[in-house]
DNA sequence: AAACTGATGTACGTTAACGAACATAGAGCA
DNA sequence: TGCTCTATGTTCGTTAACGTACATCAGTTT
């Protein structure tokens, strides 16, 4: 039931923040442990924390009437959950759900509030943050519009593999399905075929992810494009980043997510 | 060629501002004409004007690899274009073409900066029509996944409609299929069913607007849930809105469009 | 009036999904 | 060990799209 993670890390968010706001940031929040498949959110539920994940990643689906559903965000460690907030707004349209188990830094709405009336580079970088998950967001609906499942699939697991740190990811073809916005049955082939492939394994409730390179060729470019976007918009901002020392983990830079680096694979 | 307006109208954003902010703020703009079909972004490039049309409307066309693209927004006197910039940035990654031709203020990017560090009150609003825009784009995602060409047809022709205070659409369904994605075939297909059902009748690129309830019941409520979620978004900031009384049209505070108003029907 | 251009109509076979139902098989529990 | 969930595998017919091709028709131009 436990991952082997592969790289204790941190939010790469928080990381980007000037020291001294990093400092005040970190001493208003509290770390803790999201548990698989928690609900921590539900639509029409006003936001009370907002949460930066650190090896924990969460994924927003947002009803839709008649239907399943469909993911409209998924957040690890180069994100957050609660933009809204950043936006002045403490609703919340989707459904909130734990994804991978692992650590996230909270902090209330309230106090919140104030460090970004505080701190300019913290409003900045989450503004930035925010246009990414805007330009992420357009490339899923037109993704979910033109591309086939194995496509999207494939695109999932690349996204869910960067955020989780280990080639394991703990999740059923059920569940995909309802992700996905597709049929259980849908993803059974898409996946048997990324399986026979060679490019992932799985069993009950666990994919292992055996060949990213090919996976990412298998892959609608989406993937890429979001990375892309990431770095384009979020780049500079996390070249200044420094590691935090505070109570957490401790991390090298190099494990900090970092969009189109060309650094070292993670898979095998 | 020319439409029949309906009403004379001015951008509700800019109309929500208090008076002393909005005075300055239209100081700074400059009105300027769109004419149908008009390009006025591509992407790649940086944005050089901030639009706020108010009889005029536009739409922002996501291009992706290989397929014809998709509508990511409709942005009429409801709106704007230019959310980035109030983001922190100038790139664009879209079409944005001329749907409903008309008139727009707009404003440079350099000034319009200028005016967000200036006017607390337009930081926090256009925060809030971000926030719209955010969750009208997760509804698209999840409603270009699920519902039927036709569904979708009548929502985005009630959305127009909306938004050109006018029965007449000028577009064509050559037009149409590449803004929802689908097959020239396909819309007219669905146009074709919509006519048959007497909710719109049309002739080379002119579409008609003739039962408005009629429609509501053939569109998927999709268009109903965007409204709503404008209204509760925005809804609030929108009741403190006085009328512009600078060089543009007189209007009444009743032609501004205000979501779940319920107000008399456009149509008929 | 004739010719031309672009918008719309219709028809073909093809495909990637769909919904539903049932079969098999792992994992944990009694 | 066997029982019971739950996850995965497989099959059925159905459907709403798809791509392509060509026909018709309405404005506009010559």
């Amino acid at each position: 039931m436990e991952h082997e993670k592969r790289v204790p890390i941190n939010n790469s968010l928080i990381a980007a923040l000037p020291q001294k706001d990093r400092r005040h940031f970190l001493a208003g929040c509290e770390k803790v442990k999201l548990v698989l498949s928690e609900v921590i959110g539900e639509p029409g539920e006003a936001l009370r924390h907002i949460y930066f994940p650190t090896d924990s990643f969460i994924s927003l689906v947002r009803p839709i009437q008649g239907h399943t559903g469909l993911e409209v965000a998924l957040v690890g460690n180069e994100g957050m959950h609660g933009i809204s907030v950043v936006l002045g707004i403490d609703s919340s349209y989707s459904h909130v759900l734990v994804q991978g188990e692992g650590l996230a830094m909270r902090m209330d709405v309230a106090s919140f509030r104030r460090e970004l009336r505080l701190s300019q580079a913290l409003q900045q970088l989450l503004n930035r943050y925010i246009y990414v998950r805007l330009c992420q967001l357009e490339q899923t609906a037109a993704c979910t519009r033109f591309h086939v499942v194995e496509e999207r699939l494939a695109r999932w697991l690349l996204m869910t593999h960067d955020r989780a740190f280990s080639d394991e990811l703990h999740i059923t073809h059920e569940f995909l399905a309802f992700i996905l916005g597709v049929r259980r049955v849908g993803i059974t082939r898409a996946a048997g075929s990324l399986q026979k492939r060679n490019l992932i394994s799985y069993r009950r409730g666990i994919i292992t992810v055996l060949d990213r390179r090919g996976l990412e060729a298998a892959s609608c470019n989406c993937y890429r494009a979001d990375r892309t976007t990431y770095d384009d918009i979020l780049g500079e901002k996390l070249q200044n980043m420094t590691i935090c020392e505070d109570d957490m983990h401790t991390t090298s830079n190099q494990d900090i997510f970092k969009p189109r680096s060309s650094g070292p694979e993670r898979a095998h």
